[in-house]
DNA sequence: AGAAAATCATACTATTGAGTTTGATTTTTT
DNA sequence: AAAAAATCAAACTCAATAGTATGATTTTCT
C-alpha cells in the first residue's frame, strides 16, 4: 500500500475525530463545517473531497464512534466470583453511562433520532447493542436462569436510574453515590432472583 | 379587567402554544420565529412584543409546558386496593413516558440541557418533580416502608426500561407489551420488598 | 525529472433566519 | 368621536453557514 492510501486513511480519521468532538459538543445543526475543517487541520475543500455533505459526514462519524467506543466494564464478567463479577460490572456500567463522553453522545443520538430514526442504526450496527446479549449469557450460565432476558433488562434499567437526573441538568453524582447505587440495585436483583452469594 | 388585558393573555397563550408544538417537533435551533408567528396566527412583530427574543420565548414556553402538563396516572394511587393501585399506576406511568408528546418533550430537554442546564429548571419548577415525593409517601403509608425513597427510585427506573429503545429509534412497544412490562417490574418490586398482595 | 493526484488558501454564491423598521389598520378606552 | 394602545403587512438588515470555484503549491508515484 502506497503512501497516498495511508495518508487518505489518516486524513479521514482526523476529519472524523474533529467531527465527533464538534457534533458531540454542539449537536448536528450547530456544528459547523469550517470549524470541523480547522480542528482537523485540513481545508474545507478536503473535507468535501472525503465526505460529500454534512449529513454524510455525520453518519460516517456516528458509525466511527460506535466502532471506536471504549467500554471496559464488560471485562468484569470474566471474574470467577459471580457476585463480585456482578458488582464490579454494575459499578463500571454506571460509571460509563454517567461519563461526560457517553452523556454527550447520548444527547446527540436522542436529539437526532427524533427526526431521523435510521441514523442511530449506524451507531448501533457495531456498538453496544450486544451488552444485553452478553449479560443474558452470563445470567444463564452463572445464575442458572432459564429466562435471563427479563432480569437483565430490569437490572440495567435500575442501574441507569441516576442518569435521567444528570441528563436533565442535575449535578453529577459522586463516586461514592455511584458505588452505593450500583450495589443497592445489584443486591435488589440478587434478592429478586433468590441468589445466595 | 379590561378587554385589552384579556386579549393579551389569549395572545400570549396562543403564541406559547404554537411555540411549544414547534420547539417539540423541531428542537430549539430549527424551530423558526416566522413559522411560530404564522401558527399562532399573529405577526412576528407581535411575537416580539410579548417575548424579546427566541431564547426568552423558549424559556417561557418550557415553564408553560411544565405547568400545563396533564398526567393522570397519579390518580391511581388513591385506589384502596394497594396492589391494584401499584399496577394501575405502573401502567399509566409507562404509557405516559412512552407517549409521543412526552418523548418529544424529553428529547428537547435532553438536547438543550446539555448547553444550558439551568433551562430545565424552568420546566421542573412546577412540573413532575414531585412524582417521586408522592410515591414515597404512598410507599411509606401503604407498604409501611421506613425508607421508601430507594425502592421508589428502583421501581420507576425499571418501569422506564423500555424508553431508551424508543428514544433511540426502536419501534414503539404495543399496549400489550407495555402492560406486561409494567406488571413484571411491579411484581419484581413487590417480591423485593416482601409484600403479600 | 516530470506527470498525476491531493491539498491548500481564499474568495464566492445562495439561503436561511433572528431581529428591526415603517406606516397603515384595527381595537379598546374615555 | 377622538385619543391611545395593539396589531398587521411587508420589506429590510445582518450574520451565519453549507457548499462551490479557482488557481497556486505540495506530495507521491513511475
Amino acid at each position: 500500500m502506497g503512501k497516498i492510501e495511508e495518508n487518505k486513511e489518516r486524513k479521514r480519521r482526523a476529519i472524523m475525530n474533529a467531527a465527533r468532538d464538534l457534533f458531540r459538543s454542539e449537536g448536528f445543526v450547530l456544528a459547523n463545517m469550517d470549524r470541523i475543517a480547522a480542528e482537523a487541520q485540513v481545508t474545507k475543500q478536503t473535507v468535501y473531497r472525503y465526505f460529500p455533505s454534512k449529513i454524510e459526514l455525520f453518519e460516517a462519524t456516528l458509525k466511527f464512534m460506535g466502532e471506536s467506543s471504549e467500554e471496559h466494564f464488560m471485562d468484569h464478567l470474566e471474574n470467577p466470583d459471580t457476585a463480585e463479577a456482578l458488582h464490579r460490572f454494575a459499578r463500571g456500567f454506571v460509571q460509563f453511562h454517567l461519563s461526560e463522553e457517553h452523556l454527550e453522545t447520548f444527547r446527540l443520538l436522542v436529539a437526532e433520532s427524533g427526526k431521523a430514526p435510521e441514523i442511530t442504526k449506524a451507531f448501533f450496527s457495531v456498538g453496544p447493542e450486544d451488552t444485553g446479549a452478553r449479560l443474558s449469557r452470563f445470567f444463564a450460565e452463572r445464575l442458572k436462569l432459564s429466562a435471563p432476558d427479563q432480569p437483565v433488562r430490569l437490572w440495567t434499567a435500575m442501574l441507569l436510574a441516576l442518569r435521567d437526573g444528570v441528563l436533565l441538568g442535575r449535578a453529577q453524582p459522586t463516586d461514592r453515590e455511584i458505588e452505593e447505587h450500583a450495589r443497592i440495585a445489584t443486591d435488589f436483583l440478587l434478592a429478586g432472583i433468590s441468589f445466595e452469594g
